[in-house]
DNA sequence: CTGACGATTCACT
DNA sequence: GTGAATCGTCAGC
């Protein structure tokens, strides 16, 4: 969790996810497992990569914070029933891009939402997309800035994470079942009961973790 | 074609 | 704590 180290240079001995990981049933497993793992983007000759430590799972036509509930399919949503291993970035608030993972089989619109990491490499590439200054805990904290920081657009979506561009990978960084905890997700007030579901998972104490202290 | 609004962030009081 | 920014998407006419 040392920020770069190597100035963005790729990092050593990872392990990208493969199909398997992301096409699986349960989008809450997935959403969980996610939590330490790291993700790269690479293009434009650029480097950046994060540990992952806040997720929010979507759960697909049952779930009224998805932008699939009901099975609304829409232009925008149409890469959510896709297979699993896609990207899905969309634009909120005309101003942030949100990054999100397609989950599940096809015709089955599952996603989860990274929403914080910690940066590992690229730093000096994240704050000249970002336009700040130094590399506070503000950084990657939060969706919007998240996809800020890795460079992550609208554009991506329907990238494939089982390329070279956009991927998830381990370290075999270790994680204890009780350092992750389960809260309900973040600005989803309309979504009535569903708001409330423990869809949200977060690294224990970590100062990336978005949110009020 | 039109209007309302969002899986947010940041500046300002 | 409050409000502005900013625009693609979507439902409705």
């Amino acid at each position: 969790m040392q920020p770069d180290m190597n100035n963005g240079v790729a990092l050593p001995h990872l392990q990208k996810l493969g199909y398997e990981f992301y096409n699986r049933t349960n989008v809450l497993t997935i959403a969980k497992a996610l939590i330490g793992k790291i993700i790269v983007t690479h293009f434009d000759g650029q480097y950046t990569a994060g540990r992952i430590v806040e997720t929010e799972a979507y759960n697909g036509i049952i779930d009224k914070a998805s932008h699939a509930y009901g099975g609304r399919r829409t232009n925008r949503t149409e890469v959510m029933y896709q297979q699993a291993g896609l990207a899905y970035v969309y634009l909120c608030y005309g101003i942030h891009h949100l990054f999100n993972i397609v989950t599940n089989e096809q015709d089955t619109p599952h996603a989860v939402l990274v929403r914080a990491v910690a940066p590992l490499a690229g730093i000096p590439v994240m704050l000249e997309r970002t336009g700040k200054k130094k590399a506070d805990y503000t950084l990657t904290r939060g969706p919007g800035n998240v996809s800020k920081a890795l460079g992550i657009v609208t554009g991506h979506t329907g990238q494939s994470l089982l390329g070279d561009v956009i991927y998830i990978a381990t370290d075999n960084f270790p994680i204890k079942p009780r350092e992750i905890v389960a809260t309900p997700r973040i600005g989803v007030d309309y979504a009535g009961a569903d708001a409330l579901l423990p869809y949200r998972f977060i690294l224990k104490g970590n100062p990336y973790v978005s949110g009020k202290k």
